[in-house]
DNA sequence: CGGATCGAC
DNA sequence: CTATGTCGATCCG
């Protein structure tokens, strides 16, 4: 969508800003910016939505204030070495950079609104939006001038311009004239790509160099009288603006007191109606602009340029109903961009612009002049899109849209605060979203349950199973989980929320979804040898694919938590029918057909009587599972209780607790800390060498786990916790250990976790939390303990993304990762440069050894 | 992996 | 009254 993006101007409120809407190109009829501003104000101070931005801006603000004082310990020595490092990459860059392609990017103008324009003349010359009156998706160029645009909420819109008409969304339409007008551009790229209803992009490299061999009457037309207007008619004879610098600039469609070469249209006068093309590529742009406007009566902007980037900026510069083209050249690249405001560039957004407007830079321009600086003060993606971005270089070649990744559904109602409703709710999404997913055959291993409160406060919880989820059932028992969490992590206030919406992702690849069938089957059958299984008949097995229920088949915390919760929920609810009705819904309805059968296949079978027990690796000759899951109950139990040290004996909920990770004692850290040292990263190596400590079976447990049960990478949890622990424990403390530890952080940051490295002072180990991941500082169980069965009830998570720390990123100046910034370049290794951009963040820290040594041999290689 | 954020349409 | 819906990417813990 044709978007207005304007540099705001700093003065009074920055949370307009935030919000877009102080830009203002007011015209004669229209409103100026100020009398805008003060009319949105008005009718937004004082509203959940506004406490809620002004909150972000907030958050903002501190992330600039972080970066200033990160900026402020930046040494000059710093800032010369990153230049020197900077520059190389620059120079690679330069010496990549491809000016062959001819890449198109065209956009429709004010689509929705100018399609129903078109389809309603009374709406003509009318201020109109479309969209309703909660929000609106796009307004058409009068409606601009009172400051009414896209995103903004219609009933500001109406105060804005209370003459304003705001037509429904009428989606089948708008796609169907896209389809249309998508007909007309595979004829010049058959792999063109569309972005939404009325933007792609084309290469239409290829096709000029077909043009050139054209017959003359490939590229005649004939304009349709009845749908080409008289003000078209006129356009024809306005005269194209030929800037020196490389890039021309025409507003309308035909250019008529050019030279006669051959490469320009010849507008035959004496036969009406009647139009020849050239074979540039600014007359193929207009060839298909022309062609839309006479397939569809809608005009179209283009930009025409080497890459995707610069092509949709360039679509910018002459809209409505114009083209730009910049011209294959260095010299005009770089033109274009010099005064171009970053806002402009797409992937550039409102917090980003903030962000470098803090450090002075406001075009792109001053984006290369900072170059340096912003190496040091960004994340290595961050800033390495920054020097793409002020040199020009994008995309030059369109990538077919990969595999989704993720379908989500969601939706905004008035306050819901009931758990009934919210259940109720929350399972028709279920279904909604259960329905797309089938009809792309898709099944995903993660589901995110998302909600935005009555504040505007919006989060989102996720849960990953084992098996993946698609039908309604499978994806509510997931959800709801999620959902029954939150609201008990308000009660007893009810949840007020404004919005809820599930999403499912992870989906199985292809290769998954051929081996899901055979490879559960596999997973039985060798349970010949290590039949780690525990399935009881007749009873729903999704709970023996779910993250959560795994634990719980073993009696765990987890399960006992839930089960509380549950409990609670529904004393809590007022309508019993609500907790119960979910419990019914996790038990049975949630029936996976195929793996019942297959367990009954299993069961039935004589084949698999043997199995070994995963935990005692002893061998088991069962005749029925229930007896085998007894006997690997007991052993779990039995070897784990055995191991733990100071269990909390009459507290059945952390003695569970514990059972997660006895393995890890004291005896492995120095193991574990020697074997660090040898290599850096050494998850895998570390975890092995600990097999002849006293963990043994407990690594080999998840070692059977991961290698049976997850051949196709499906994560264990308890493989996973299990890992998890042992690696922490082994590689921490992570940063110092590897002489890379942060300059500018250790102030701060550093004293916090170097006082958690109880393992070198005492004897103590660092137990990692499997809820919230964090290493707990903690000489005794009981307390940590304490911390996971707060952090389960969620009160310690919220905690802690509440005083969530700056993000801490290091740059390791030594080895520079530039050096594998090698193929990047023009067919760089993001095919959508130019149209996805990654977000950005400020790196926190700066190696101290880079400002340690970068001396001597940094500075004479500047001065050489 | 999970959660938050950014950005685009 | 009344401030969207969907998706991908990135970063951090």
């Amino acid at each position: 969508m044709e978007d207005m993006k304007k540099v705001g101007n700093s003065s009074c409120n920055d949370v307009l800003l935030r919000m877009g809407l102080n830009d203002n190109k007011a015209g004669m009829q229209g409103l100026d910016k100020e009398k805008i501003n003060k009319i949105i104000m008005e009718a937004t101070k004082g509203s959940r939505f506004y406490e809620n931005e002004v909150k972000k801006d907030q958050q903002v603000n501190q992330r600039i204030e972080k970066m200033m004082q990160l900026k402020e310990k930046i040494t000059t020595q710093q800032l010369l070495k990153a230049q020197l490092q900077v520059d190389k990459l620059v120079i690679e860059l330069e010496q990549s950079r491809n000016l062959s392609n001819t890449i198109v990017h065209i956009d429709m103008d004010a689509f929705y609104a100018a399609v129903e324009m078109r389809d309603n003349p009374e709406l003509k010359e009318k201020p109109i939006a479309v969209g309703s009156m909660s929000m609106l998706s796009t307004s058409n160029y009068h409606a601009r001038r009172f400051g009414v645009r896209a995103a903004m909420p219609g009933f500001i819109a109406k105060k804005l311009c209370p003459h304003l008409t705001i037509v429904p969304l009428n989606f089948e339409k708008y796609s169907k004239v896209s389809k249309e007008v998508r007909e007309i551009l595979t004829e010049y790229d058959p792999n063109f790509m569309p972005m939404g209803l009325d933007e792609a992009y084309l290469n239409i490299t290829e096709h000029l160099e077909e043009r050139l061999n054209w017959p003359e009457d490939k590229r005649r037309f004939f304009f349709n009288s009845e749908s080409t207007t008289e003000k078209d008619k006129e356009d024809i004879n306005m005269s194209a603006k030929f800037n020196e610098d490389g890039y021309s600039s025409s507003p309308v469609l035909f250019e008529d007191n050019t030279p006669l070469m051959d490469d320009h249209p010849e507008r035959d006068q004496s036969v009406e109606n009647l139009i020849i093309f050239g074979t540039s590529a600014e007359e193929v742009v207009k060839e298909i602009r022309f062609r839309i406007e006479q397939k569809t009566q809608l005009t179209a902007s283009a930009g025409i340029a080497p890459n995707t980037m610069l092509a949709k900026m360039c679509s910018d510069r002459n809209k409505p109903n114009g083209q730009c083209r910049i011209a294959p050249e260095r010299h005009a690249v770089l033109d274009f961009l010099k005064d171009l405001p970053i806002r402009k560039v797409p992937g550039i957004g409102k917090v980003t612009e903030k962000m470098l407007k803090a450090l002075g830079i406001v075009t792109c321009s001053e984006l290369y002049q900072q170059r340096a600086l912003l190496s040091l003060l960004f994340s290595e993606a961050s800033w390495r899109n920054f020097l793409d971005i002020s040199l020009g270089l994008g995309s030059t070649h369109l990538e077919k849209d990969g595999e989704r990744k993720s379908m989500s559904t969601e939706r905004t109602f008035s306050e819901i605060n009931t758990a009934e409703d919210q259940y109720s709710l929350c399972r028709e999404l279920c279904r909604d979203l259960a329905q797309e997913l089938l009809k792309e055959g898709l099944k995903g291993k993660t589901v995110t349950l998302k909600l935005k409160n009555v504040n505007f406060e919006v989060k989102t919880r996720a849960s990953t199973v084992l098996s993946a989820v698609s039908t309604e059932e499978e994806i509510f028992a997931v959800a709801k989980d999620l959902l029954g969490t939150e609201i008990d992590s308000v009660a007893p206030q009810p949840l007020r929320i404004r919005l809820m919406g599930v999403r499912v992702s992870g989906f199985l690849s292809e290769e998954e979804r051929k081996y899901q069938q055979k490879s559960i089957m596999s997973f039985l059958k060798s349970g010949k040898e290590t039949g780690f299984l525990r399935l009881q008949p007749g009873k729903s097995n999704q709970e023996y694919f779910t993250k959560n229920s795994e634990a719980s088949s073993r009696g765990s915390f987890f399960d006992k938590k839930r089960a509380a919760r549950q409990l609670n929920s529904e004393s809590r609810s007022p309508n019993e029918t609500v907790g119960e009705q979910v419990f019914h819904d996790r038990k049975s309805s949630a029936n996976l057909v195929e793996e019942t059968k297959k367990v009954t296949d299993l069961e039935n079978s004589n084949v698999h009587k043997i199995f070994t027990c995963p935990v005692c690796f002893e061998e088991q000759r069962n005749n029925n599972l229930e007896e085998l899951n007894r006997h690997i109950d007991d052993c779990l139990n039995g070897t784990l209780v055995k191991d733990t040290v100071e269990i909390s004996k009459n507290d059945n909920l952390r003695e569970n607790t514990i059972n997660f990770f006895p393995k890890f004692k004291n005896e492995n850290v120095d193991e574990c800390q020697k074997t660090k040292k040898d290599h850096l990263a050494g998850t895998d190596q570390c975890a092995s060498t600990s097999d002849n400590s006293s963990s043994n079976s407990t690594e080999k447990f998840t070692q059977i786990i991961s290698d049976k049960l997850h051949r196709e990478r499906q994560p264990s949890n308890l493989s996973d916790i299990a890992r998890n622990v042992c690696m922490k424990q082994c590689l921490f403390p992570k940063r110092s250990s590897q002489g890379n530890e942060d300059y500018f952080e250790k102030t701060e940051r550093r004293e916090e976790t170097s006082s958690s490295c109880l393992f070198e002072a005492k004897e103590d180990s660092v137990l990692v939390c499997p809820v919230c991941n964090s290493e707990q500082k903690t000489t005794s169980l009981v307390s940590f303990n304490r911390h996971v069965d707060v952090c389960l009830n969620r009160g310690l998570i919220q905690e802690l993304t509440e005083k969530k720390d700056f993000p801490t990123q290091t740059y390791h100046m030594e080895n520079s990762n530039r050096v594998g910034g090698l193929s990047r370049g023009q067919q760089c290794t993001n095919p959508s440069q130019g149209t996805k951009r990654s977000g950005l963040t400020t790196s926190q820290s700066v190696s101290k050894k880079a400002k340690s040594s970068n001396s001597k041999h940094t500075i004479e290689m500047f001065f050489k």
